[in-house]
DNA sequence: AAATAAAACTACAACGTTTTCGTGTTAATA
DNA sequence: TATTAACACGAAAACGTTGTAGTTTTATTT
């Protein structure tokens, strides 16, 4: 294990300057030619590899930019992580990741380990607890501190950041509209509770759809899930819950789902009683994931392009890092599209 | 935006040293009970908190480890990633993460970017390429510069570093001793080629279940898929490698394989023929993912108990970390367990 | 050949901590 | 009362860089 060689070490074995050898390392129009090609051929040789800490304390930015998701066990939140490392490491950063798992003290507890000084920028999908109480003092200090943060998916309105989100309203508008144009009469929506942004926005998206279609709302069709069953976990209580719903209401022909654990879990139960997918049901989910893809018969879906996501996160974030401007906040939104397969007709 | 406060901020409020003010926040016997009381108080009250990077810088350590897997859009890897993220948030630490995509030059990319100071410790699975090609001297000088290094399901033997695998030989005996004494005759498996350790090593758990049972080996029975498949898009392709196993080899009763892609995808297409799961073939795949629950029927399937490696690779690293010990180094093997569900009798 | 300008290099402070080694008080001992 | 020990604090160096403000060397001008 030998010791790790520094601009000291170089500069002592050339007999030259530490500034100099820092210098020449930069091409700095201090230093002759020939002087940075020796330094430089020498630091090669010897395999000099400057200290990002030492670096980062003396420049007072890091190169690395936080990531803070409620779940990582997830693939919607797996492709954006993949889009933002990506962007990342192609603009020389670095990705320190936090999992909130859904709670708002872990996340608080994640963004204060960030923000000592690890971090020059924070990309964001807030928990649900985050949501529910609405307790975003943690995001103030830290926009406070002059970190700028990027939120996705999850976003707050009044939160002054930049943002991206997808065109939820009219990503779910669309898959409705396409239940619709495919017959379906009696189109019932799995959806989460209210407070959580993406569920309501994706609500309102099928309540338009209905309307510009003279479809009369029938809130018994709006079925709001509890929301620990996102976890992969409580798999039970959704089944119970979807179940009601086909019990409870006959003859549902079109089901949207605000993602596709709901739709999957509603196809399978669908299937069970007897329901044949498409021909008298048809199901749209949200998020293209591995699920809907293998399910059978595989599941259309609302493509939310995560990757994207994560990418033009990261570039917005890394622009706004680098140029420290502190206005003209934008949301960016990212189209959605409709996969089709074949739960629809 | 306010600027940070530094030590040197309280040391000029309270009009005491700078070495007083870091001597009080450390509860230093140096310091008198009531100046740590006034100092940390008054800390308190401005909100002053440390800076990570001059405590590392002056530390030389870091308190983050690096995390570099070959994909994050992938169950297994997804649950490892929240065990090494709950135990090191347990214990103070951050995680960096960093992508392969299954290639070298990028697991490299990345091993360089983290090693120049930015961790402690790190905790990886190899990349596809890397063993191909069985060029690790990027991991041997990360460990000569006297980073510990945990390796994690994807290992390589002759490396001399601390190491957590689940026991693959293990698992897939027991799978597939349960086919056979659920009836199965001929047995199938699907895996990769041979230069990965997980598929070398079930290949080798398939033969000796074989062999202790007294069924003789049919190497036409051992499908070797190509590996790119691994990635979600090329499923064509998987589909009709494994289509062309049941078209040349009749009666096949029993199948392990050796992840929940090819276990799915294989019960997908068997279904299509018009084979009846678990009546006449019978699955079992490996890893206890997303697909395998919600395939249908649900696949059997070996636990791998991703999250309890990424906590004991934690584990083992940050004591490595702590302790300095640079011998013993140590293989936890994880123990797996069958989950029985409705692809098997 | 002297004055000046340009080029090449260096010293040093700084980034925000931690820690070793002093030093000045106060209290305890002889 | 003189000596020592214990206590409370501070100065300064260090971690590995960068960048400003010199200083020295070389080249250019008159």
């Amino acid at each position: 294990m030998k010791k790790r060689i520094t601009i000291k070490d170089l500069a002592r074995e050339l007999d030259v300057s530490v500034s100099t050898v820092s210098k020449a390392l930069r091409d700095s129009s201090d230093i002759s030619k020939e002087t940075i090609n020796k330094i430089k051929a020498f630091a090669k040789q010897v395999n000099y590899k400057p200290n990002y800490i030492a670096q980062s304390l003396k420049n007072q930015k890091t190169k690395t930019i936080g990531v803070i998701v409620p779940d990582i066990v997830h693939h919607f939140f797996t492709k954006v992580i993949k889009g933002i490392e990506n962007h990342a490491n192609r603009k020389g950063y670095n990705i320190l990741i936090g999992l909130s798992n859904e709670s708002l003290s872990n996340e608080i507890v994640n963004m204060e380990m960030f923000t000592n000084g690890s971090i020059d920028g924070l990309i964001i999908s807030i928990s649900r607890e985050t949501m529910q109480k609405q307790n975003y003092n943690h995001i103030y200090e830290t926009l406070n501190q002059g970190i700028p943060i990027v939120m996705f998916d999850r976003i707050i309105d009044k939160i002054s950041c930049d943002k991206v989100t997808i065109d939820d309203k009219k990503g779910t508008q669309n898959a409705v509209n396409k239940l619709i144009q495919n017959g379906a009469k009696k189109i019932a929506i799995i959806t989460t509770k209210d407070y959580m942004s993406v569920g309501k926005l994706r609500t309102e998206g099928y309540k338009i759809a209905l309307k510009q279609n003279n479809i009369e709302l029938d809130k018994n069709l709006i079925i709001e899930v509890d929301d620990d069953l996102l976890y992969e976990d409580h798999l039970e209580s959704l089944e119970f819950q979807i179940r009601k719903m086909f019990n409870n209401i006959p003859r549902i022909d079109g089901i949207f789902a605000v993602n596709e654990l709901f739709a999957s879990v509603a196809m399978k139960i669908a299937k069970n009683i007897g329901i044949d997918i498409p021909h008298d049901l048809q199901i749209i989910g949200f998020t293209d994931g591995i699920l809907s893809r293998h399910a059978s018969p595989p599941l259309s879906t609302v493509n939310q392009h995560g990757e994207s996501m994560g990418e033009k996160a990261t570039s917005i974030l890394i622009d706004r890092i680098e140029n420290k401007s502190t206005d003209n906040f934008q949301t960016h939104i990212i189209q959605t599209d409709l996969i089709l397969r074949d739960s629809t007709k």
